[in-house]
DNA sequence: CGAGTTTGACCCGCGC
DNA sequence: GCGCGGGTCAAACTCG
């Protein structure tokens, strides 16, 4: 932020600098028009003031919010707080209750293993972390310790077999607690390819549907307990349901990210306590997911990549149901969410997740929606995009942002105007590329709902590139990287291109569209004071 | 030939 | 204790 006010003062200096300039060439004029300039610049430098008090404020509700829900973690689970007083982490509360079990469990591993895969077990989990992406480098200490936490949820039944008798009755009783997530969505394809590599170990019939239960394992990481079970539903054939059972302990690539934060933030919930039924749940399987994609999980928190700090949200179609083993919610990602429940928390930045999916193919959403203390100014932004569900030979994939800030001219510092400027207003397309440039969640979100739409492997890289670097009108090589990318979706060239489409019915609304022959990606920003929708855009 | 899938057997928890 | 159902294992099989 100290950047962008003093980018935003260097500006001004420039300005002020021309009119010195002019001033000699004795035109009243031009001196005139350069004064209202200044006038301009200040009321902007005002308003970038405002806006910065805003997001400090926004920040300051987050962090305490956060404290408060570490904290309520922290007293519903006293096997946790003893846990913790032995990992003695007092900087990571709750994050560091898995630490113990966890440690617990490779312990007990170590005396009782037997197999060797169990050791590269324990092996890849001491490398976790190497593999974290370039938005978490400046805290990777936090996400390495984080990433401890994420330990095991669900243990392979073998650990439990090599467990003596009362050996340890503490970590014994956290790992009868469950967290599953469970996503409900239409898909004609086998299983949702959510971005994982998966391996069947099993199929059964289970008991009330005819159509068998599979059994996967993750298989990117040798150890990895994360498993999930896909089964079509009995009443509905063309709703499939899968349930992702424990915490991935080890990076993920990109295109597995958005999913991944799903169940995450669906997971959230059961922490969060924004349910009715309120689970107990160790915290162990609460195991914190930045956005970065090495700790993102299916386990359950959004988080912000380049602080780690998180922000409640709501799910629209989520419902939590608990067993004496299991607490589960459930994503139902076959209705379509009401815009009502995307409704902006008090106080906090309410991120609201949705999914809709159609027959043919399914697409996500996700609405993130900053809260601001003034009612009448929010910020909408809704991100479609396709998931995995099916091999789409033309997925269209859409994003877009929208703004309900009415008679807000919003104030970007540093874009570049196209060199043929549509009659857009400079303030709306300034706005929506601020709002990619200057928000690293939104960042993170862009780049998973890119890397979702695009399908291919490790291209967060791209994506993220893609956004530093968003200039209209210019020729992203990064994103025409991704036609020679071996498991890209063989898309030609891709333009960031601002809008040429004058015929957009909302002269208020700037657009910026990733063009690809098969790939179709826009950014909309609204300046319309009409309520904020769930607007998509697809072109 | 290696990786992934299939499938019957086995283990375990839970309810009666 | 017994049966049932969910979950996992591992040998056999398939596929690229």
């Amino acid at each position: 932020m100290e950047v962008i006010v003093k980018r935003s003062l260097v500006v001004k200096e420039n300005k002020e600098g021309r009119i010195l300039s002019s001033e000699e060439g004795d035109d009243d004029d031009q001196l005139e028009s350069t004064r209202e300039e200044i006038g301009e610049v200040k009321q902007e430098n005002e308003r970038l003031k405002m806006i910065l008090a805003r997001i400090m404020n926004d920040y300051q509700s987050l962090q305490t919010h956060l404290f408060d829900v570490v904290n309520k973690v922290d007293k519903k689970s006293p096997e946790n707080a003893e846990a913790d007083r032995e990992t003695e982490e007092p900087e990571l509360v709750s994050l560091s209750l898995g630490t113990s079990s966890w440690r617990h469990k490779k312990e007990e591993k170590a005396a009782t293993r037997t197999r060797p895969e169990e050791d590269e077990q324990v092996n890849g989990e001491l490398s976790l972390g190497l593999g974290t992406q370039s938005n978490s480098s400046h805290d990777n200490s936090f996400e390495d310790t984080k990433e401890e936490g994420v330990g095991e949820l669900w243990p392979p039944s073998k650990a439990l077999k090599t467990m003596r008798p009362g050996e340890d009755e503490v970590s014994q009783h956290i790992h009868v607690k469950k967290a599953r997530v469970s996503v409900r969505a239409r898909c004609d394809a086998p299983t949702m390819n959510d971005g994982c590599q998966w391996r069947k170990y099993g199929q059964k019939i289970a008991k009330g549907n005819p159509c068998p239960r599979a059994y996967y394992r993750c298989t990117i990481a040798q150890g990895c307990p994360v498993r999930k079970q896909v089964q079509r539903c009995a009443d509905d054939m063309s709703i499939l349901i899968t349930t992702y059972e424990g915490i991935h302990n080890h990076p993920l690539p990109m295109s597995a990210t958005s999913m991944a934060s799903t169940t995450s933030a669906a997971a959230g919930m059961l922490v969060s306590g924004s349910s009715s039924s309120r689970p107990s749940i160790p915290a162990a399987t609460m195991a914190p997911s930045s956005g970065f994609a090495g700790a993102t999980s299916h386990g359950l928190n959004f988080g912000c990549p380049d602080d780690a700090r998180q922000r409640q949200l709501y799910l629209p179609n989520a419902s939590i149901s608990s067993s004496p083993s299991h607490a589960t919610i459930t994503l139902d990602l076959t209705t379509p969410p009401s815009n009502s429940h995307s409704a902006l928390t008090p106080q906090l930045g309410g991120f609201s997740s949705s999914f809709s999916s159609g027959p043919r193919f399914s697409h996500s959403s996700f609405s993130f929606s900053s809260s601001d203390p003034n009612p009448n100014q929010t910020t909408l932004w809704n991100i479609p995009f396709l998931s995995h569900g099916s091999r789409a030979k033309n997925p269209l994939g859409s994003f877009s942002v929208a703004t309900q800030q009415p008679n807000e001219r919003l104030y970007l510092p540093y874009t570049q105007k196209p060199p043929n400027s549509s009659p857009l207003p400079d303030g709306a397309i300034a706005a929506a590329t601020k709002a990619i440039t200057s928000d690293p969640g939104f960042q993170t979100a862009l780049a998973a709902a890119i890397t979702s739409a695009v399908g291919g492997k490790g291209t967060q890289g791209m994506a993220e590139t893609l956004l530093k670097n968003l200039r209209w009108g210019e020729r992203l090589s990064p994103v025409s990287n991704l036609a020679s990318s071996p498991s890209g979706n063989g898309c030609g060239s891709s333009y960031l291109t601002r809008s040429a489409d004058s015929n957009l019915s909302n002269p208020q609304e700037a657009e910026i569209r990733f063009l690809q022959p098969s790939l179709g990606f826009s950014v909309r920003k609204s300046t319309s004071s009409s309520p904020p929708n769930n607007r998509e855009h697809s072109s």
